[in-house]
DNA sequence: CCCTTGGACGCAATATAGTTGCATGGTAGT
DNA sequence: ACTACCATGCAACTATATTGCGTCCAAGGG
């Protein structure tokens, strides 16, 4: 089945690790549930206070558990027009590679859908003289609800 | 005379302080010298190893005088795929917005020239909600250099 | 059934990047 | 000269992320 950015997951998430060879703990499933069920990316903060309410963690865990599951490609790691960084699931064959938007005044992350901002990257891929390991874009601005809000 | 992205400035930076009613103090000379020289776009931390090298010049004031100019419209303030940002002269009439490509291995940025990844904007510039203030492309990969080391 | 081994996790300490508060000194206008 | 302003420096601080090290548990071999 098909994933939309802003859609929560479906994915079998123990299995997702399986595959990837790694553990299959309660913290990795825990964070992949929080992450996947996300409607946008989320902080490694974000992510530690949701966890923190259901059961205690360390951030460091955290920390650990997404640097790992970055690596194997299970989850993407964004830059954020701030100082940290938003994690979601990675771009896979069901699931298309898409912008984000950054509120510089609230600090939240949307995606958008890939229709909304056309890329040609044919040229690029053709003519770079290094390996391309991603393409991130990145639209930063004020959200709607702030614009709201800063009018008040 | 136009500038290209990789291509040194020829500005004359006391005038661009001016016209945006900043001080023309040498600190913030020397930082625009630093930065429109480059061809790529440096980190703070880089801006002030370079400067402390012919004057003793305090992190705290690069930063002060980054975040100004960057306010003012005359740098530009990029994120990298790493945990600093990085600065460039701002895009403007001559000089256009293009994206930056992000060796994971060295940290080096380098600007790609607009036409490499061309985008249409048009269609989130009529449909998104919220105001946008810039569009951001990185890419991230291996760049060339790296790519031969590893291969050693 | 015990022993070893490796990975997951926690905690404390550290690193890195950036920010804030406050003092000082110079400069322009009065 | 007096004042107000602003750039700068310095120290302390914040936020985010990473490292080192120890403990615990679970799997596999004797």
């Amino acid at each position: 089945m098909k994933r939309d950015p802003g859609m929560s997951s479906c994915r079998d998430y123990a299995a997702l690790l399986g595959e990837a060879g790694l553990a299959v703990t309660a913290n990795r499933l825990r964070v992949l549930e929080v992450v996947g069920g996300a409607t946008y990316p989320l902080s490694a903060v974000e992510i530690h206070r949701t966890l923190a309410r259901s059961a205690a963690i360390n951030r460091v865990t955290i920390y650990r558990i997404l640097e790992r599951l970055v690596h194997h490609g299970i989850l993407e790691r964004l830059s954020t027009g701030g100082r940290a960084f938003n994690y979601g699931l990675a771009a896979d064959s069901d699931y298309q590679p898409h912008p984000h938007f950054y509120c510089t005044r609230c600090g939240r992350m949307d995606c958008l859908s890939p229709a909304s901002l056309p890329v040609d990257t044919t040229w690029l891929q053709r003519t770079f003289p290094g390996r391309i390991d991603k393409i991130e874009i990145r639209v930063d601005g004020v959200c709607k609800d702030c614009l709201k809000k800063g009018d008040a």
